[in-house]
DNA sequence: TGAACATAGTTGATAAAGTCAATTATATTC
DNA sequence: GAATATAATTGACTTTATCAACTATGTTCA
């Protein structure tokens, strides 16, 4: 098997897992909200192109999640102070409480993929695929 | 950085790098016509439904992109002797050579992900994402 | 300073991908 | 041989992704 099918089939997979728990619980949200809202729960100052960046999408895509989620009132923006074309990005208060509950199934997921597999198989799958990140994203810039 | 992280960006930058490749050499193939041609190609006698297992999609889908790549002549398909509800599928002459264009294209990748890591490392990420997707698609059954 | 270029975000139009339910044709089971 | 299961197909639709054009603000440097 190459290793082009392990990181396609792993993440195919991994995303199947994920939908299927989220909606069961029932939280109105999708896989890329769910992606965003960690972004923007885990970066300072998160903007828009923080998100692209981080995510590797297309700006429009985001550009219409953040409109979305901003509808739901999940997230708010307000300008940033120090360039005023940026909108920086934060959790609301119904965001951070989404956010915590798909913690909490990832965890699931998390424990589930790591059955059978040592901290050190952990580490190593982490530090490895975090070098192969850096060489796939280094192209393209 | 979580898991998750790694799994799905990995995924996010490997298309994002393979659909740049094959949009410049013009195969006019998409992302899952790449996929499937692979599968079809590794697969002895290839139906339909083992597309469907193997990559963990909606068998519409699959029936779909079959038609398609039957329309463009890439691949072949003759009732099974043994099931006359499958149909089995094969590369043309044509599908053929796409397939191995686009192995050239995944060879060069490969080695720009695999860059500055070990023989060993590669063992390990196999070994370890093998168990992963284990450990992912036994719950789904 | 101000023209040229760069960056953040938005929108329109469209393509690709994915989903769910129903249907047809064979297979299997008991 | 009737009930049930499976392989593939189709209709109707939603979601996700992409590209190009555009507005508004920033940056550079002649």
């Amino acid at each position: 098997m190459k290793l082009r099918e392990y990181i396609l089939s792993l993440s195919q997979f991994y995303r199947v897992n994920i939908r299927t728990a989220v909606n069961a619980s029932e939280l109105g949200l999708n896989g890329m909200h769910v992606r965003c809202l960690h972004v923007i729960a885990n970066t300072p100052d998160c903007t828009a192109n923080c998100i692209v960046k981080n995510m590797g999408r297309d700006k429009a895509q985001i550009a219409r999640l953040v409109k979305e989620m901003i509808a739901k009132s999940w997230i708010e923006k307000h300008a940033s102070t120090e360039d005023k074309r940026s909108q920086i990005l934060s959790l609301s208060e119904s965001g951070t409480q989404q956010q915590q509950k798909i913690s909490l199934l990832e965890k699931t997921i998390e424990s589930t993929i790591l059955t059978g597999l040592s901290k050190q198989d952990e580490a190593d799958f982490k530090r490895i695929a975090g070098k192969m990140l850096e060489n796939l994203t280094k192209t393209n810039s």
